[in-house]
DNA sequence: GCAGTATTCGACCGATCGGTCGGTCGGTAT
DNA sequence: ATACCGACCGACCGATCGGTCGAATACTGC
C-alpha cells in the first residue's frame, strides 16, 4: 500500500495503473484485486490511511493542552513532521483536496476518509476560533486562514522538484523542514510586512 | 484549447483522453493530433499559455513602481484576479507546480512555459529582496516567503469543492475573491498571532 | 490426515488509450 | 483551370486499461 501511496502521488488516480502498482509490490494484478475490490477502492483506502493518521497526531498533540497560539504553533509543527515524514504524504493530500470531482462514491473507505478530513479541519478551525476569543488570535475570516495554513503547509511539501529548485536544495531534508517550520511560524506571529504606523 | 484546460484542470493529464477533448470542441481526434503534435505538446500548451499569462500581467503591475510593500499588495492582487478569472486557471497552475514528474520532454512549450514560470518566480524574489534591503519586509528566508505565498494563492483558487465547503459558499464569487485579497493582505501585514510583548 | 479458507496466479475480456494513415474539402494564388 | 495548402475526418493500429474467472498453492484448525 505504502508503494500504491509513492505511484499515486507522482502520478495521481489516473495515471498509474493496477498492473503497475502490483508489479511494484511483487504481486500480480489479479492478487491485487483481490486484496481491493476496485482502483478506487485502492485510492479511497490510500488516501484515507493518510488523512487518519493526520487526524490521530493531530488530536493527539491538541490535547496535551496549552493556550491557543501554543497549540497553533504545535499543529503547524506536527502537521509539518507528518507530511515531511515521506514525499508522497503532501501530495496525495494535496491531490485528494482538489481534485474533489473524481469518485464521488459512497464507498465505507471514502466516507471514513471525508470524516477525517473533516475532523482535523473542525479541530483547526475551533482552535482559531478559541484563539479570537481569548484575544491571541487576531480577528479574520476563520475560513480564509485556514486555506492560507494549508496553502503554507501542504502545497509546501507537495511541490517536490519546483519547490526544490525554489529553495536550493532538498526540502525533505531534516534542517530543511526544521526551517520551513519557523518560517511558517514566524509568519504566523509576524506577517511579513513590517508596518511603520504600528509603533 | 480553453476546453483542453477546464477538462485537464479537473482530471489531470492522464485522466482525459485525446478524444474526450476532440468532442467537447466539436472536432475529431486525427484533427486534434494535426494542431498537436502529440498529447503532451497540447498540454504543455494549456500550461504554457496560463504561465505566459500570468507573467505579462505581474510584469505590467509592477512596472507601475511604488514601494515593495505596495508592490507586493499589487502583486498578490494581480495573482488573485488572473487566478480567480475561470477556476481552470489555479488547477492547471498547481498540476504543473508538484506533478513534476511528467513530462520531462525538451519540447519548445515546455521550454518557454519553464523561462515564463522562472520570470514570475524570479520577480516576486527580487521584490522581497528589496523589500527587505528598504526595511519594508521583514527579514526572513525569501525561498519560504515565495513558498508560502503559491500556498495561499494559488493552493486557495485550486481547493474546489473543498475551498467552497471550508469558506461555505462558492470561492469564485465576486465578493469571496474580494475579501480573499483583503485576507492574504492582512495575513502578509499583521500575521495571524498577536504577540502580547511586542507593545 | 483432511476440510476449509485465504492468497496467489495466468489467461483472458471488452473498452479505451495515444497515435497514424489515406483521403476529402474549401480556399487562394497563379 | 490548376496546383497547392491547411483544416478536417473515419478507419484503423498495437498497447494498455480496469476487471473477471478458474485453477493452483499455502495456511489454518481439527
Amino acid at each position: 500500500m505504502e508503494a500504491a501511496e509513492e505511484l499515486f502521488a507522482r502520478r495521481g488516480f489516473a495515471g498509474v495503473g493496477m498492473s503497475e502498482i502490483a508489479e511494484a509490490v511483487g504481486l500480480s494484478k489479479s492478487t491485487l484485486f483481490h486484496h481491493f475490490r476496485t482502483k478506487a477502492d485502492l485510492y479511497a483506502a490510500v488516501v484515507g490511511r493518510i488523512l487518519a493518521e493526520i487526524d490521530l497526531e493531530l488530536t493527539r498533540t491538541l490535547a496535551r493542552g496549552g493556550g491557543a497560539a501554543e497549540r497553533l504553533d504545535r499543529w503547524v509543527d506536527v502537521l509539518i513532521d507528518l507530511l515531511a515524514s515521506t514525499p508522497a504524504h503532501a501530495r496525495v493530500l494535496l491531490r485528494s483536496l482538489f481534485e474533489d470531482d473524481e469518485l464521488s462514491g459512497e464507498l465505507p473507505e471514502q466516507q471514513e476518509a471525508d470524516k477525517a478530513l473533516y475532523r482535523i479541519l473542525d479541530q483547526a478551525r475551533s482552535l482559531l476560533k478559541e484563539g479570537m476569543a481569548s484575544g491571541e488570535v487576531r480577528a479574520a475570516s476563520i475560513p480564509h486562514l485556514l486555506q492560507s495554513l494549508i496553502g503554507m503547509v501542504v502545497y509546501h511539501f507537495a511541490s517536490g522538484e519546483v519547490g526544490d529548485g525554489i529553495v536550493g536544495r532538498s526540502i525533505f531534508g531534516a534542517d530543511e523542514v526544521e526551517r520551513r517550520k519557523r518560517e511558517v511560524k514566524a509568519f504566523l506571529h509576524h506577517g511579513i510586512i513590517i508596518d511603520p504606523e504600528k509603533n
